[in-house]
DNA sequence: CAATTTTCATTTGTCAGACAATTAAATGTA
DNA sequence: TACATTTAATTGTCTGACAAATGAAAATTG
């Protein structure tokens, strides 16, 4: 592992990308034990701060966990799927946050996803993840409950529809689009008739799932997609009016 | 922003997490200036390498970006398309690596993600999306090529056809799909007869979205599935065998 | 001898202070 | 005014130190 000293600086960089490089490339396996590091120090020719830095930068990526103690050290960190759903659903809220992605966008994007799940979750969904979609279904037609509960319950129901495709990667990929909706979602306010008519398909969902008939799920997804449009189209209309009429 | 004494220390963790939530939250907007290194050190009453190592991780995540100079410091980033799009395939890339995902569940992934964006690309794709798989399909027919040159251009293939769906938070998501793929497919040696196949499907593909039909394009890339994942089960069923007669 | 306690070496976490490098603004100069 | 110089602010890096955690070795005790 060398760094670059002609390369433009920010040494803690070049540092970790090293470090990042020989992860990536299966140099250094899992649980293996980076040098300690005063001795990275060293090799790399930098100060102990330096070399700290650089490990900060891998481990807010968790490619790396540290242990104080005589046995401690830097571990090249196993990455599980729970570290990588936090990651994406960070990433992916702040990209739509930052970017101005409209709703209709996101919603055409998380929607197309999730009826690719279809098929796959009406074939493999087990009665858990007919019970949690249920679940939700219930809490979500609950009097009194403000929108952002509805909608953070709205996001659980499709997460237990997503993992019902009983693919991890998928699950994994689609945390993302689903969760990074939520924030758009909290600008809707829902009225009694509109949680109304989407409880009806999120039950009309699991009823599918549940006789295993992908292509009926596949439609009402669709409904679901087209009428979420509406309810957000209205708000978006009523906002331009307001603007207007100031 | 307060950190708290009390929490299982790691002071930079702590003021990392303070400063993200409060960009996520809104409290800091994009192109915002956070305080000086000095300033953040007595505001957080922690030392400056201490502020700095949490700046890195922050750094890490492309939540911020620092500039040297009299008017440098560190800013909020607008988080774009591209470096979200690094991150993805980083962590998508190891995630499949690290956790023994099998090819089949990654490839099924892959190709339902893929199959929901046929439709819209379909409908989308522009002669510049048709041009750049024609000619990567083109790349793939040429004789001499290494395995790892072919999986490549079949990745770059696959995200040209991502891309013709026209929604950049679909583009994303199915990057690190997309990507993380390659090394697995690198484990795979092409046969010139297999290569033959391949590069036929995916000029059926091309030909489908030119004349705009969504439904050919989702069948051809099923076909182009269950074939990947044949040729795979024949490189696993070989090293079986080659295991059981040493 | 076995079990427990103590000591110790190693390693990360944090701090203080210093200097170098960079950069834009302020200042001086023709 | 236009250009060169100085200056102040800020990040990047280094040195050296001490605190805190932790497992292993050594000492103690029954």
């Amino acid at each position: 592992m060398k760094i670059d000293p002609d390369s433009s600086s920010d040494l803690s960089a070049q540092i970790a990308k090293a470090i990042r490089d020989a992860i990536m490339s299966g140099k250094l396996m899992v649980d293996e034990r980076l040098p300690s590091e005063a001795e990275l120090a060293e090799q790399f020719n930098v100060s102990r701060p330096t070399v700290r830095e650089a490990l900060k930068r891998l481990g807010a990526q968790s490619l790396i966990r540290t242990q104080r103690g005589a046995t401690g050290g830097a571990f090249v960190n196993r990455l599980t799927f729970e570290d990588a759903y936090g990651q994406q659903i960070t990433t992916s809220t702040l990209l739509l946050s930052m970017n101005d992605v409209s709703f209709a966008v996101a919603c055409e994007a998380r929607y197309a996803l999730e009826r690719a799940c279809a098929p796959l979750a009406a074939q493999r969904r087990t009665a858990d993840h007919l019970a949690t979609m249920r679940a939700e279904a219930h809490r979500q037609s609950q009097p009194g409950l403000t929108d952002e509960a509805f909608c953070a319950s709205d996001v659980a129901f499709h997460r237990a529809f997503v993992d019902a495709a009983g693919n991890p990667v998928i699950s994994y990929q689609l945390a993302g689009a689903v969760e990074a909706m939520q924030p758009l979602m909290n600008m809707i306010t829902f009225s009694a008739r509109s949680r109304e008519k989407i409880v009806a398909l999120h039950g009309q969902i699991t009823d599918a799932l549940e006789t295993h008939d992908g292509q009926a799920c596949d439609t009402i997804l669709a409904e679901l997609s087209s009428y979420t449009n509406e309810l957000a189209q209205n708000v978006i209309n009523a906002r331009a009016q307001a603007r207007s009429t100031n």
